[in-house]
RNA sequence: GGGCGCAUAGCUCAGUUGGUUAGAGCGCUUCUCUUACACAGAAGAGGUCAGGGGUUCGAGUCCCUUUGCGCCCA
């Protein structure tokens, strides 16, 4: 048989687009019982994420990476543990971020502006351009290795989820749970809408602080007994601000009750500067009397502590600004001026009136919209509110009880605080692009409010009714993500079966936008849980934990990462860096790490694959009754070689360890382990050893078969961090095994890795420790002679002879005398192992392992006093030791802790005894030599 | 103001029921193109696990506290 040479390198990319169409066109990623299908078994339990949407019009960065990659690896676990696995995917309409992007395309290419075009038509556009753009991010998905069902796609618009939101707003409605009315909310005059506390970012920056005189209206109030305070003239209340605009809507002066600087006033009238307006002076305990001067202006409409002061004092609201943030008629002379233009104007003309004292630089937390940017204006406007109080118990419930776990934990408190200090939520958006109020008025200012659209006004029948201008809060769709894409409100066959689903995977930075919602909307709406768990990832930064922004020029493009060096390598930096909730590094260097990692995985199965290839199937002798059955685990007897049980145990020891860590989310963690199996244990010494075992007839069968056993399990446990090379590597080995003497071992795989089972734990069986412990033993051996021929210079061409004084460990050593002689350089005749030797050899360097003396002939490379050097460190190392453990084993030690963990450390100042019994001869040879 | 997190090798980070010689990658030093791999192999240097106190036979790990940095909420 013939078979094609694999490259040196592993090629991914020619590999990542051939395997991942490969999968596609087998269907893997859909769930293998489907409710759709006949032979349905609903009582299969199934695994289920819904794929957080990315903006539809949105480009891959390294925050899709990262969550794809994750629900991808926790999605192919579970598949590969058998349960009927759904990822449902789909995009996100984006609101404010499409509709921005399509004004932004319009202006440029066209110079037309949304207004200029009509709604209808806008619409239309933004529609076209999902159409063009939309695909995109979807393509880049799928290069990451996403296995999610294609089939079950959806968008936010889509007709079915536009229902869902309209069932979702209706039945709220009907609750009594959504209002409608004026309230002071968040305004992005940028935007032009309204937007959710949420949407607002709060930054220190530099700011004015400005100094001014509230004057006072003389007072018909006789005179106090000071002299001052008389109702004269000239009396002021001096007061400081950051925003000196927000004088024009002033209702009140007020100060700390117990101020004595202004108690006096209490009751009388300001007059608002320029203006004129009068105004009270009102006492509150709110105010701050060491903040400014003490005296705080109220300006109801245009923040929000001062709209509550105003609601306590039942004072009166003024806006002063239009939607554009431009001084409205209530601005007097200033009407029309921009917010920051009338600022300037208005602190001039009061510096000309004598009203200014003075101004000083100020740092303070100024709102800024998180989209546009712009400073966000709070302002008294009629919208649209959900009332959360009775949603947020529910969801606060949900995660108290435990029906909704959150990993890692402690989110848990960030999300109890959050709902505990809900505040309702604006969800009505002055924007064109989205899900469109489902209200309607008629001319008497009837609201109709309906699942269908209506004809006429639900109470007097008018059909001169027109729908509400205003779309929902994009987050109010996304709230529903879970059910939404699984058919809710019809009761589907997807929706009965598949909700609720298992995990929510996102990150931590949405869990009030998104997470919180969707709890609250999925036991509103559903009645149940949306989810059993919400793993939350942490942050992408770049290599020094910066903040990845493309005006600071640190952005890693994923796609560009890939292409330089493969989804699997970046795939698994992400994967293996990162901890639950916590933020994580990435750099390119972390990144080409792990490609060589995967070159290196690659490698050791092409090693592994010509193995197979070049075994002769006539020569061997009969092993099948080896191969199957219960008993293929059981490496701690018969033929197996040393090295055949050690490696077998640490894999088992590490299928243990990794189902531990995936039980516990500790994915970061897994993938290291394997990791370091894959390159520390196999590919550096058992591969290396495999070499050695494959030249005897003897052993040959049974290296080639642990070789394909050893690096099948490889493949399975890492499958889910790094899917591509793991099923392209699986892929050779499969169908060489099909035609080769090893057969019988691949024959009830699948076709395909992403398909194979997981790994499952085997119990230990008890020869393990043993077994691990000799060869460890060997490593060592093998170590200390290597680091000897180092320091030494000795060229790694040269084979040495060497003698053993091993005492009873001598038997050991001479079974594994070929591997030691092998894997240090020996000459595999020249060694002699004796239990004791009776005069030390001549011209000799003699090395130390614990009881085991080994004598190197280093004859002209000899260097006495440098050995001396050495031997003297060793010793010194060796009685520290031992003066620890002596003391640690006379102490309370010795009563207390288990007599396990004690025997342990019993045997190991054993040892130690027994190495500087050794270095003391050593040493008193060395000094008569010398 | 309230809450949370982080501080471990030159750099970036692992280290989850506390077990006694603290690990990795990158970087650094020396050697080697040994027929799986130079995207590699071998050897090595490098850490009082931020400071202090406590619990314990035993603390990087648990508790308290100080300092520095970051984040969230108000």
């Amino acid at each position: 048989m013939t078979r094609q040479e694999l490259p040196k390198a592993y090629d991914f990319k020619s590999t990542e687009p051939r395997i991942y169409a490969m999968w596609e066109a087998g269907d893997y990623f859909k769930p293998w019982n489907d409710p759709n299908k006949p032979g349905f078994d609903p009582t299969v339990k199934p695994f289920v994420i819904s794929i957080p949407p990315p903006n539809v019009t949105g480009e891959l960065h390294l925050g899709h990476a990262m969550f794809v990659s994750m629900e991808d690896l926790m999605i192919r676990y579970h598949r590969m543990q058998g349960y009927s696995t759904l990822w449902v995917p789909g995009t996100d309409h984006a609101g404010i971020a499409t509709q921005l992007m399509v004004e932004r395309d319009l202006l440029k290419n066209e110079e037309v502006t949304r207004e200029e075009l009509g709604r209808e038509k806008f619409i239309e556009r933004t529609w076209e351009w999902k159409r063009k753009y939309g695909g995109i991010i979807t393509e880049q998905v799928r290069r990451l290795g996403a296995s999610c069902d294609w089939s079950r796609e959806r968008f936010t618009l889509d007709d079915g989820l536009s229902r869902a939101v309209r069932e979702a707003f209706v039945r709220l409605y009907e609750k009594g749970l959504i209002y409608r009315g004026p309230r002071l909310i968040n305004w992005s005059p940028g935007l032009k809408t309204a937007v959710s506390d949420l949407e607002v970012e709060y930054d220190e920056e530099d700011a004015t602080l400005y100094f001014f005189k509230y004057m006072l209206k003389s007072s018909p109030l006789p005179p106090s007994a000071d002299g001052r305070g008389d109702g004269g003239e000239g009396e002021f209340i001096p007061v400081a601000t950051i925003r000196p605009e927000t004088i024009l809507g002033d209702t009140a002066v007020a100060v700390h009750p117990e101020d004595e600087r202004y108690r006096k006033f209490f009751g009388r009238k300001a007059i608002v500067p320029i203006l004129g307006r009068e105004i009270p002076v009102i006492a509150d305990t709110y105010v701050s009397r060491e903040f400014g001067t003490g005296a705080l202006k109220i300006t109801p409409g245009h923040d929000a502590n001062d709209y509550a002061i105003a609601q306590r004092h039942d004072l009166p609201i003024i806006s002063i600004l239009d939607a554009e943030a431009k001084v409205n008629e209530n601005g007097g002379k200033y009407k029309g001026q921009d917010r920051f233009e009338a600022r300037e104007n208005l602190w001039n003309d009061m510096k000309a009136a004598g009203l200014v004292i003075k101004t000083e630089p100020y740092r303070t937390a100024l709102p800024r919209s998180q989209r546009g940017g712009e400073i966000v204006e709070p302002m008294i406007s009629t919208q649209w509110f959900v009332k959360i109080g009775p949603l947020a118990q529910a969801a606060l419930a949900a995660v108290r009880d435990g029906r909704i776990r959150i990993v890692p934990e402690r989110f848990e408190k960030v999300y109890f605080n959050w709902l505990e200090n809900i505040k309702d939520w604006c969800i009505s958006r002055q924007l064109w692009w989205g899900h469109r109020i489902p209200v309607w008025y008629c001319p008497e200012g009837h609201m109709t409010v309906t699942r269908e659209d209506p004809s006429q006004c639900r109470t007097c029948g008018s059909k001169e009714i027109r729908q509400d201008e205003d779309v929902l809060d994009t987050w109010f769709s996304s709230g529903l993500w879970p059910f939404s894409t699984l058919g809710w409100p019809e009761e589907t066959p997807d929706y009965k079966y598949f909700y609720p689903t298992s995990y929510m995977e996102t990150g931590y930075d949405i869990l009030f936008f998104w997470v919180a919602r969707m709890i609250m909307s999925g036991l509103e709406y559903t009645g149940k849980i949306p989810f059993h768990t919400v793993y939350l990832h942490g942050l992408v930064r770049d290599e020094i934990g910066r903040k990845m922004s493309k005006t600071f020029g640190n952005v890693i493009d994923p796609l560009t990462v890939m292409d330089e060096y493969g989804t699997d390598a970046l795939r698994f930096t992400l994967l293996v860096g990162s901890t639950p909730g916590n933020d994580t590094n990435v750099g390119v260097k972390k990144v080409e790490a792990n490609r060589n990692f995967a070159n290196k995985l690659w490698n050791a199965g092409r090693f592994v694959i010509n193995t197979i290839n070049s075994l002769t199937p006539h020569h061997l002798p009969p092993f099948s009754e080896k191969v199957g059955g219960e008993g293929e685990g059981r490496r701690g007897e018969g033929e197996w070689t040393l090295a055949d049980s050690w490696i077998w145990a640490r894999l088992q020891g590490l299928v243990r360890d990794v189902d531990r860590q995936f039980q516990n989310f500790q994915y970061g963690q897994a993938g290291q382990q394997i990791y370091d199996f894959i390159w520390g244990d196999f590919a550096d010494w058992y591969v290396e050893i495999a070499k050695e075992q494959l030249k005897s007839e003897a052993t040959r069968e049974q290296t080639a078969l642990t070789l394909a056993r050893v690096l099948d399990v490889c493949l399975r446990l890492l499958h889910p961090f790094t899917p591509f090379v793991t099923e392209e590597i699986w892929g050779h080995l499969h169908s060489t095994l099909r035609d080769s003497a090893l057969k019988e071992i691949c024959k009830d795989w699948s076709n395909a890795l992403i398909a194979a089972r997981f790994p499952e734990p085997r119990k230990v069986e008890g020869w393990e420790e043993e077994k691990v412990a000799e060869f460890t033993l060997i490593q060592e051996i093998v170590r200390a002679i290597r680091n000897l021929r180092a320091e030494k210079n000795v060229a790694p061409s040269k084979r040495l002879t060497a003698q053993f004084s091993a005492g009873d460990k001598a038997g050991l050593l001479r079974q594994q005398s070929g591997v030691i002689a092998a894997l240090a350089g020996l000459e595999a005749k020249g060694i002699k192992i004796n239990k004791s030797l009776r005069k030390k050899p001549e011209d000799s360097a003699a090395l130390v392992v614990g009881s085991i003396e080994i004598y190197l002939p280093l004859a002209g490379m000899m260097d006495l006093a440098a050995d001396k050097v050495r031997l003297e460190k060793e010793l010194k190392e060796a009685e520290s030791h031992i003066e620890r453990l002596e003391k640690l084993l006379s102490g309370d030690f010795a009563g207390k802790a288990p007599a396990a963990v004690v025997a342990k450390e019993r045997e190991k100042l054993e040892g130690y005894r027994e190495t500087v019994k050794k270095l003391k001869a050593q040493l008193k040879q060395v000094t008569l030599d010398a």
